[in-house]
DNA sequence: CTCAGTGCAAACCTTTTGCAATAGT
DNA sequence: ACTATTGCAAAAGGTTTGCACTGAG
């Protein structure tokens, strides 16, 4: 992870950006995390590295970091952003359960985007599956 | 619209519920606007035939109608939810415009979502397309 | 030394809830 | 009549903003 983190800061720095102790534990809880976490989630485990650290400073980095391509923001329907962040090869999907709410990355992406489509220029893409996990198809 | 807003009523009365002034106005209002509408754009256009109705009375209603599956909630991003009215051969997604928030409908679906996923049982999906609509894509 | 980043408190905005009044069936 | 539905006001919940202070470069 020390790789990727030297590569995050090179590309903060070559945005005028600054690399901070807040950032390092930031990136660190969403490494750990996993994809498709929201702001508090976020929040928590950032502050085990951090203490000190705010809720708003999480919200203004996450900000940052989508600016900058270093993570992109989920929409899952449940009234809160969740954030991915943008590693290499980081096209991907999200498997939801509708009766937990556990959220399971998918890396297949059977989308052949098409480029043009009633005269709109498409440029990206959103899925995200519905389902029910292992552990909820059981109890039905 | 006067022949699917019959089986509209026939729907809520098989599940206990009214039909009222203000139920007949936001559908209507849903109707004329289209797709991936949200409930302040809902309100204002419903308010037209129903200037009485309140702003509460737009969300209990929607939240109403995703319970009876007359609609559906559509999440573009943007911190509010929109609204689908579920019509027949209703699955569809969406085109949003990254530079206008202009939104098209777009029928077609590509994907044959598999049954099975992770241990998962996948039930359904929503794709969002985004890209530039012909105005925006000239301007730059 | 300079300005990006931070923390706190307060503001914002969409959505939800409590409750008494209203109106379908 | 019975009770679903409505409207108002207030609350809730996630996110943003203003401002003075801190700290990375």
């Amino acid at each position: 992870m020390h790789r990727s983190l030297e590569g995050v800061e090179k590309r903060l720095r070559s945005r005028g950006r600054r690399m901070t102790a807040q950032r390092r534990a930031i990136l660190e809880a969403m490494a750990t995390l996993g994809c498709a976490q929201d702001a508090e989630a976020i929040y928590a485990r950032a502050r085990r590295a951090h203490p000190r650290l705010g809720l708003v400073t999480v919200y203004r980095t996450l900000d940052a970091f989508v600016a900058d391509g270093l993570a992109q923001p989920v929409f899952l329907g449940d009234g809160r952003v969740r954030y991915d962040l943008a590693q290499e090869g980081a096209h991907h999907h999200h498997l939801v359960c509708l009766t937990c709410g556990r959220v399971e990355r998918v890396d297949e992406c059977h989308l052949p985007p098409p480029r043009r489509l009633g005269g709109f220029r498409v440029t990206g893409h959103r899925l995200e599956l519905f389902g029910y996990c292992p552990d909820c198809r059981q109890q039905r």
